[in-house]
DNA sequence: CTAAATCTGTACTATTATAGTTCTATTTGA
DNA sequence: TCAAATAGAACTATAATAGTACAGATTTAG
């Protein structure tokens, strides 16, 4: 249905929780109690982000994540592709040699543009700004 | 991973190939072998795409389907919407009520914005133009 | 008036992607 | 040393999508 992933909806809502106090660490059980959505995958999630360097993490007692930028630098696109990975509305425009109908298709370099179009949209928009009630 | 189904994927190569000839009638048989889809599938798509008028019937020996309208007023949005329902990357723009988690969630009207500016780049390209190679 | 080509509609199965869980290991602070 | 926390991987369950099948209705040609 032309939809992000439930995994990705939950990193942005995760993110721009944090984005609220941007030096602060935060357990994952915190953030899981903060948002009200489920521990486990508010754990894997967190860790996906740290793998992609979006998240700093300090472990042990008292350790947790924090947002290893400013909240205003990190886009939406980005936490998309961290969980997700590339942003392609079709698998023609994610790389070579993947799609069986290649040869008939006329419309390769139209969906490339129509991506790049998306991918701006989602790259205009920060995590921060996913906070407040006017975008 | 952000993407549209492959029946919409399906769909506008189908309708694109058939705004190559727009007072045509195309049958499913034709369209599949023209396109290299896969013939079940191609009649399926053929037959919801009737079902929300962007295409015109004829049944019986020599009937097939035809564009209802212009080719270049058809847009990719258009083509999407019928096969998937309507475009939201989140549930909770979609309709009322859908989120389990709205009471803590800040991002609403932010996702609203980014999906109306998503909606505007698919609204804006027609099939027409999913024929060319410069989009 | 019959046969073949074509759409109509629905129901079904198979496959794949996503969501979600669990467990063990490692690190750190008190 | 113990408890709180992340790291990492493997696993199961669920849901969405892809794809198939079939009986029915309509139209044209002969």
């Amino acid at each position: 249905m032309l939809r992000i992933t439930r995994q990705s909806d939950y990193a942005i809502a995760l993110t721009s929780a944090m984005s609220r106090n941007a030096d602060r660490v935060w357990s994952s059980a915190e953030l899981a109690r903060i948002t009200g959505l489920p521990y486990p995958m508010v754990a894997k999630i967190l860790k996906i982000l740290h793998g992609s360097g979006i998240l700093a993490t300090k472990r042990g007692v008292k350790g947790g994540y924090r947002l290893a930028r400013e909240p205003s630098s990190i886009s939406v696109a980005e936490i998309i592709e961290s969980v997700e990975g590339p942003i392609a509305l079709t698998d023609c425009v994610r790389g070579r040699g993947l799609c069986d109908y290649e040869k008939e298709c006329v419309s390769r370099s139209s969906w490339a543009i129509v991506n790049r179009k998306i991918y701006e949209v989602l790259s205009s928009i920060s995590i921060a700004e996913m906070r407040s009630e006017g975008g």
